[in-house]
Parts: structure tokens; C-alpha cells; sequence
DNA sequence: GTCTATACCTGGATAGAC
DNA sequence: GTCTATCCAGGTATAGAC
């Protein structure tokens, strides 16, 4: 439908000019805050056109409909998911890892919150649009790593713990930070969370997985004595 | 709230006959189910009715409107969100207390999913409505709890940890189960969460937050050894 | 490629008979 | 108290000039 000048014209996707891609990314941008802020049926399309700065019927002409825009929204979120994973090798000190598995989680609700919205939105809604995504790419990463982390176990180098669980609870735990901002505001009696509540939250959720994991970890105080029985 | 008969018929909140109160919870019961499947603005009042089996004019005879609808639907579920903090007190055992807690979340996220989901959507999308509530009670009531906890930890009988933050940690590592419980299928393979799964899920949370207290843990391998220096 | 004007429809809310 | 028929706002999508 767009085909420009060039040896390969596609049918499906489209060569793209610079201008297009820039003003695809300006309306996924504001679309990823709308759809954050009121989920899918919530957000309305006059609301993404007023705020990416551009009449409505532009949204048609670059996304054929709502559902097609919040695909792409999707789309380009779900690749920030699986990153970041492949710190957690055999070969790796587990402590080291597991910690920058943490902060790398943490430095996308904090980066990234409205993304995170829009993918706890979907899932909570039943994830009737990104199902294949976590039946297929995601389960097989986490099966991946689960076993490496079920070897760190067999080894001794960690205490045991049921892998693929502790990744829903590593999830779970970093991921509150951005889809439940407001409740941790209100209890914390902030209006929005500053630089030093993400990096009290980091510290704490590092803590909380790697003690769970038994083993020390710097900084965070008299807690756990390292393991009794190391071996690598 | 509920003046049943007597004296004084206000006009706010009306007397309530008994058939007026099981229509009510029909519609209250249809009513957050269809909220927790898409949102506020996704739910239609139309397929509330139908669900609940009534006509739709109705659902306007008892609640004015749609969001004081979704606002009563709320309100039911809150109550439920304060509940089993009263289970860590100074005086017990920091290990029995905190299982009890997070097995009683677990349970909550287990019998009640949609109360679940419809309170996690709120929060994602600012928590406009029950603000208040997350300000008010239970800000407090986290306040009160930590203080227990630090109090356990200055007496050397769990580790030192973030108490606030490890009350969003269980939040969120419970909740989860439920809000994000189509993800959590889709790793595991399955098409929903039988009573297995949640029990295990139960036992993993239950040894994480254990752990990250310092506390070792019954049937849970050997993971955690007993902190060195107990005092009671 | 861009924008204005508009068609079409869904969904919340109400009127008024029963 | 219950239900049918209807109103009307607001939202998606498109037509068609520029």
C-alpha cells in the first residue's frame, strides 16, 4: 500500500520513509500513555491524535484502526520483556546475576512505567492479544533459565527454590513499582515515587531474592550468613 | 450504612427490604466479574444485566449510574483487602504470622480473583477512586504493622528488612496469581491454575518471604539455616 | 500526505406503561 | 418494583477536498 521507489517493494511491511517512522513513533508514544493511563477501551482516539499533535484521521491513515495501534503498542513493548535474561548463565556468579537481573527490572518500571501498564492491562484482561507471545517466547526463556538456576541449586551455589516461581515473584515484585505506583505512593505518602524510592525498592527487592536464594548480600545488613556448605 | 427498620428512614442510604439486598449482590457479583474481564470502561452495563439476568433498566433502579455501580463494587472489595494484617503482632511468632499472612492472601487471591483484578485495574489507572482509601486506612494500618516488624528485627528475632516494602513484595508476589494469572498459565503450560499449582504457588511464597526475614523455613529443603543470634 | 466534516453505531441513561 | 422502547452523547471510522 505504500510502495515506494527501491528494488524490494513488500506487500505486508512497508519500506517506510524517515518521515513515517517519525510520526509512527510520535502516535505509539502517545498511545502507549493513553492506553496506560484507561486501558484499551478506556483510551480514546481523539485523546492519542490531541496529544502526539496531530488530527485523528491520521491515526487511520498510519494504523488502520484502534486495535491495529494498540497491537503495535503491545508489539513494541513485548521485546523489552524478554531482555536482560541472559545474565543468568551456568557460568555466572548467582549473586552477581540475580542482582542485575533485579536492577535491570527495576530500571524499567522506573524508565519504562507506562509500558508496563499497558502489558499488565493485557494480561490482566486475559491476554487475548499477546497469548502466542507468552505460550511460546516467553515460557521457553523461562524454562532456560529455569534450569539454569535448578543447576546453581544441584551444585550447591544457591539454596533450593522452585525456579519458574521465583520468576513470577521477580516479576511480580520489581513490576509493582510501576503498575502500582499510586498504592505505593499513598502508603509512602508521596504524590510520586523520587530517585531514592527506586533505589530503597531496588536494594530491597535485591535483598529479597537473594536471601530467598540464601545467600548474603552486601549491604543490607546482619541478615543472612552465607551458605555453610559452598561448593564451586 | 444499612438502617434496617425502626425510627428513622433516611433518605440517603434507604431501608433495604431482603429482596432489594439479593438483587443487589446479583448485580454487585455480575458486576465485578464483567469489571475484572475489561475494566471499567470495557464492561458494559448491558452485559452486566444479562449476566446477572435482568434487564438493564434495572441495574439504573438500584445503582444510579454506571460508576456508582463500579464504585459499590469496590467498596465490597476493599473490606476484604485489610483483613489478616491483625495476625502480626508483637507478642507472635514472626515466622507463624507471616505464613498466616501470606497464606491468607493467597487464599484471597485464590477464592477471589476478580476482586482481585478489578482492584488492580483501579490501581494501574491512578487509583482515582479509592485514593482515599490507600491514604487513609490503609496506610495505616501498613504503618502500625511495620512498626512490628522493625520491632521484631531490633530484637534480633528476624533479620533487619524493609518492612514497608515487604509488605508490596507480598502484595505483589501473591496478587499475582490472581491479576496476572493468564501469564502465569501460559509459562506453566497450562490453561488455568488448578489447587495444586496455588498450593505450590503458596509454599514458594511462604519460603521467599521467610527467607527474606532470615527465618528458616519447614519444608523447604535446606535452605536457610537458623540466624545465628536469637533472643526471645 | 494532511486535514475537515460527517456517517454510523454503540452504550449509558430515562420515560412511562404495566 | 419491573420491563420495553427510546433518546442522545461520544466514539470509531471514512469520504473527500486540499
Amino acid at each position: 500500500m505504500t510502495p515506494r521507489s527501491g528494488p524490494a517493494p513488500q506487500l505486508a511491511a512497508r519500506p517506510k520513509g524517515r518521515v513515517r517512522r517519525q510520526q509512527e513513533s510520535a502516535i505509539l508514544k502517545a498511545a502507549e500513555r493513553v492506553f496506560a493511563r484507561t486501558g484499551f477501551e478506556g483510551g480514546t482516539m481523539t485523546e492519542i491524535a490531541s496529544l502526539a499533535g496531530l488530527p485523528k484521521a491520521n491515526l487511520h491513515y498510519y494504523f488502520r484502526c484502534k486495535d491495529e495501534l494498540y497491537r503495535a503498542v503491545l508489539d513494541n513493548i513485548l521485546s523489552l520483556w524478554l531482555a536482560e535474561t541472559e545474565v543468568i548463565t551456568i557460568d555466572a556468579d548467582p549473586a552477581s546475576a540475580l542482582s542485575a537481573y533485579v536492577a535491570a527490572k527495576m530500571r524499567l518500571s522506573a524508565t519504562r512505567p507506562d509500558a508496563s501498564r499497558v502489558f499488565a492491562n493485557e494480561v490482566i484482561h486475559g491476554a487475548t492479544r499477546i497469548g502466542g507471545f507468552l505460550r511460546d517466547e516467553l515460557s521457553s526463556v523461562v524454562a532456560q533459565r529455569a534450569l539454569v538456576i535448578d543447576q546453581w541449586a544441584s551444585e550447591g551455589r544457591i539454596a533450593p527454590i522452585d525456579a519458574t516461581h521465583l520468576f513470577f515473584t521477580i516479576w511480580a515484585a520489581t513490576q509493582t513499582y510501576a503498575d502500582f505506583e499510586s498504592q505505593v505512593c499513598a502508603v509512602l505518602g508521596k504524590t510520586r515515587l523520587g530517585k531514592a524510592d527506586l533505589v530503597r525498592a531496588s536494594a530491597h527487592v535485591t535483598t529479597v531474592v537473594l536471601r530467598s536464594c540464601g545467600l548474603p548480600c552486601a549491604g543490607a545488613g546482619p541478615a543472612t550468613p552465607p551458605l555453610p556448605s559452598i561448593s564451586h
